[in-house]
DNA sequence: GTGAAAGCGCTAACAA
DNA sequence: TTGTTAGCGCTTTCAC
């Protein structure tokens, strides 16, 4: 039972490389203001020592911690069902990664955990946090906000959205302290009907996801966006709510043939649904595409793939949301203000990869007027063909 | 531009309270040993004033961190097509939470990322860490288990298993200082090709998953298993070489329909594997499950639900064993131990959830000779039966 | 440019 | 039982 070799000190290679502390300490952290030949027989020390410097005594003094909080609420077990979030924290991570953050995982069971996040957050245990939460009602982002920690925000936050009887009196619309990063849900869905028209349909569906969540709201505005312009588009039979899943997606499915069987195209709130809408419409005879097209959302693989048909839908780039998420949050890290939010550096961010396309602005419109707030980066989708439309 | 309000610290907590800073401590800490009435005043001011420890300052001086790394190796996309590392995570932090650690998520994309972990690891930032590691030949693991940190690993780690050409001179099997979770894939392939045996079936089949990956090779000695006891089993041709996705399934189906057409069933390694090969039959012309019955393995919904027909399937249960993995990891921890690995506690694990069941000390036969190593835990499956078999 | 010294906020002996 | 005291390992003025 030898005790563990405790790891070598600052203390240690400034004896090693003959130098103080202090200098050892401005090497390892950039070296700026050390003359050459020293600095460089200090990183000999720490090379040979094998020195990695002592977090929990940094963060200390310097009151930093090159750690993010990632938060996921998770209301639902459909969470989990698609690798949506997993993707999402892949491209966070490598993000941080690259600016030599840590990434601490949080995942809430229900509104018990809200306060423990809510403390562990507002408990100085992180620089920042990125915050998925998907209901229009759900406490926590506004916790979190109000936290006093910088937060980025994956997916649009619906705070009152429809005049929020249930959630805090309070609007992302209207409150440009809140910092956002979401695909373009609306135009996408603008997209993927277009398309619909484009063949030649007319009589076009949609089946809803679960409408307390932005994303769905979003993508049942595009829909309608599009069919306001179509001649007696806008019959209200051709919507019917769902939920995000197969089930929910044959449920509607059969109540859109009861109430329009001359339905001639389907575009579905995402390729869970479309799947369901899929095997009712074979059992009802009907072929896909010649008698009924269907489009979904998300390109979630491999359902949009191995659907059969295989799946026309809209793809959104989620690592991408993911790491455009964390990007936000460390330049407005870096920005070394004590705003507790992070869009002051939204003008700054990197546009090189030239992700805030036209669509950029878009929110939904029910509430929204004036010109838009300037917390929401939105990325573009794009569709891909398939078999199904 | 106001300074951000500095949290409270102990010292202000004891002024409030009229004690001093070491008895706050004692009673933020669990309280043992203090006189009932001052606790409560200490209890009273914390509240009051909204104190929060600081983890730093306690870590420096406690040299634990109340956090475990999570690390996912992730040498292919594959890896986040499934929902099955978010149930690990799941069940992980669900169990961390419990225990007030925090999660901290590496994931690393390919080889470059090694040194950085491994160094992060023995920084000292963690106190343990639960390592997800899918290929035989990975360096990961071996580096992390020398960097001296508590490690679980989550699936059995093949260091060597076949003579390891290509990995350390080092059995999992053989190193008893190794400690793992994994399902019993071997019992569940097992239970599937009997199960598939009792149906009569005869000219039963496996398409294999990737055989660099324990999982797949422990999955294919179950169905050895059951095979070498039924007459003409081991027909060489009925196993054929696949890679856990459905482009795969589909091509080993195919050359599997060609050196063997009067196969009756097939057992999958995966259900992506199983959805490729349900495809390939329909188009062949035969009848799920009349002519050739189909059964899968993990029960990825909705992909094994969803399936035309519904897959018959081993379900294994992945949160629980996250929950497993962080059970052993904090166990070992809270040993007050200097060992380098948890295996010490091994024995004294929660046993009330029964979950090492008479199958709990499978192995690969390969080279397995004398007792079986104590330092994996594998969980139970269960075959769920729906219409393909 | 480099070193000496003063803490950051906390826990853990040790005294009282 | 409670208080006093000495650091944990690091950054950061401030002299030199």
């Amino acid at each position: 039972m030898t005790e563990a070799v405790s790891r070598p000190t600052l203390e240690a290679v400034a004896a090693r490389a003959g130098v103080s502390r202090a200098t050892v300490s401005r090497v390892v952290n950039g070296g700026d203001g050390v003359r050459e030949p020293l600095a460089e027989r200090v990183r000999q020390a720490v090379a040979e020592l094998g020195y990695v410097p002592n977090q929990a005594a940094r963060s200390l003094v310097t009151k930093r911690h090159d750690a993010v909080a990632v938060v996921i609420a998770e209301p639902e077990t459909r969470v989990f069902a698609d690798p949506f979030f997993a993707l999402q924290l892949r491209g966070i991570s490598k993000e941080l990664t690259a600016h030599d953050n840590q990434l601490v995982l949080l995942l809430t069971e229900g509104r018990d955990d809200h306060a423990r996040v809510a403390r562990y957050l507002s408990g100085g245990h992180v620089d920042g946090a990125l915050v998925f939460s998907l209901h229009l009602d759900d406490p926590l982002p506004g916790l979190i906000h109000d936290a006093g920690v910088p937060t980025v925000f994956g997916g649009r936050p619906g705070w009152g959205d429809d005049g929020g009887a249930t959630g805090p009196a309070r609007s992302a619309a209207k409150d440009p302290g809140v910092v956002y990063v979401d695909c373009d849900n609306r135009g996408g869905a603008r997209a993927a009907v277009r398309h619909l028209v484009d063949l030649g349909r007319r009589r076009i569906a949609h089946l809803t996801g679960v409408l307390d969540q932005t994303s769905a709201v979003d993508r049942l505005d595009g829909y309608r966006d599009v069919m306001d312009e179509v001649p007696g588009g806008n019959d209200p039979r051709l919507v019917v709510e769902s939920d995000f899943t197969p089930a929910g997606g044959e449920r509607a499915m059969r109540e859109l043939l009861d109430r329009c069987p001359d339905v001639d195209a389907v575009f579905a709130a995402n390729d869970l649904t479309a799947l369901g809408a899929l095997r009712v419409l074979r059992a009802s005879g009907r072929r896909v595409p010649e008698d009924v097209a269907v489009i979904g959302f998300d390109d979630m693989l491999p359902v949009a793939e191995e659907a059969d048909p295989p799946l026309t839908t809209v793809r959104q780039d989620i690592e991408e949301m993911g790491r455009l998420m964390a990007r936000l949050l460390l330049h407005g890290l870096s920005d070394g203000r004590d705003r507790t939010d992070a869009r002051d550096r939204l003008d700054a961010r990197d546009r090189k990869d030239g992700r805030d396309g036209a669509d950029g602005r878009d929110r939904t419109g029910a509430t929204a007027d004036g010109p838009p707030p300037a917390g929401g980066v939105i990325l573009p989708t794009t569709l891909i063909r398939r078999a199904s439309a």
